[in-house]
DNA sequence: TGTACATCAGTGAACGCGCGTTCACTGATGTAC
DNA sequence: TGTACATCAGTGAACGCGCGTTCACTGATGTAC
């Protein structure tokens, strides 16, 4: 009972830091967004001065490329996750998977992406968590480019694509931009669908280049 | 001569304080993002008190909620002006339009579709010029679909659908996700061409329900 | 086993900043008679 | 044509706020001998 780290507690050495900010960092992100998170506040809370966190965060934009870090790695864990037997079923999972992300972590979701508060190139760690999870998603294209079951196009296009449709989806539904949509996973699985089969009609098809 | 408004102006009743500052706004907007918009300095640089934007805007929120109405509305003056002769062209061009317009606007267009900076169903005019925009998209698709072009899917499915392959191809390219992506608009046209026509390869076509 | 010392992880105070918004007000303008 | 009056569009001062970050510091911890 003498070595409980809890009973230790000195009060003065932490001991804990870095961990509990992150973790309260990750709660007021989920619950408030990106622009609720202060450093001042979060030392408040954690009944801390707010210098402290400096030992451990280089500044307020570390710390949120930090949450972004593990946002990315969370997602690349549930990517990998996805059962690869079937390349069409790997493919529409792995989709499935990547939207319901983004709606179960609205906010999250938006830092990772979010472009303006978190710059591209600047967080070497970031870079490469958001690399990471596209990793997958293009190996699952990949193989199933290679079994011949889709197109043989190049495959950062039809990576472009298949990123493209899951991320818009992802956007438009957590900001509540699709009107009357019907709630997931069926818009999403059907979505997803169309980008596989198509949306042209059957009989239209080969038909492509008939104006010039 | 004497009745040109800018030899009357006296300073005091300035004339054309809510054009000028919504101009101004728009141009701090386009450099540096949603977040360099400030009442005060935007009144600082017109040369007027910040109090005096308030007989004008509500309050800051209103403002960007303004700036992005007009984003929607140009947005939506560049759809409507997509010749719609050929169903494939006219889908494939809309297409371009809507990702060209956010690459060439791209902190308005962030603004546009922010999501936590505007949210949906506060300010009714922003509401109703996002709807706006997007219904160009779904009559141009309902039209495909009377022409028999596309597939007999629902409506909202085959527009969830497109809308987010465009919206999501314009924030991964404005956000820089897309690693090596060879430059527009061959990209934008690519993806979209693989929505209409499908990524799957031709001969895996109605296979679709190979495995239970 | 005890002690000197380096290092680590905190502290309080302060700098410098800018913001959105409200208040009571005044100067300018337009209008009715 | 002149004047009283309502209304509009500004003003300066102030409220209240919180932030990120730096500084010189001190208390706690770990380590070498």
């Amino acid at each position: 009972m003498p070595d409980n780290p809890a009973t230790l507690k000195t009060n003065y050495h932490h001991g804990d830091l870095p961990q509990q900010a992150h973790q309260l960092a990750l709660d007021i992100l989920r619950e408030h967004g990106d622009t609720a998170i202060s450093l001042r506040a979060l030392a408040r809370q954690i009944g801390v001065s707010a210098p402290a966190l400096y030992r451990h965060f280089i500044d307020r934009e570390s710390l949120l490329a930090e949450l972004a870090v593990t946002g990315f790695e969370a997602l690349r864990d549930r990517l990998v996750a996805v059962d690869q037997t079937s390349p069409r079923r790997a493919l529409i999972d792995i989709g499935l998977v990547y939207v319901s992300f983004a709606q179960h972590e609205p906010n999250l979701y938006r830092l990772m992406f979010g472009g303006r508060v978190l710059p591209k190139g600047v967080h070497p760690r970031l870079d490469k968590a958001g690399k990471g999870a596209f990793q997958v998603l293009e190996d699952t294209i990949a193989r199933a480019r290679d079994a011949g079951y889709v197109k043989p196009v190049p495959l950062s296009l039809m990576t472009a694509a298949a990123w493209s449709i899951v991320h818009g989806l992802s956007q438009l539904t957590i900001d509540g931009h699709l009107p009357g949509a019907e709630v997931e996973p069926q818009l999403a699985e059907g979505v997803i669908t169309l980008l596989l089969d198509g949306s042209v009609a059957d009989q239209q098809q080969n038909h492509k280049d008939s104006n010039p």
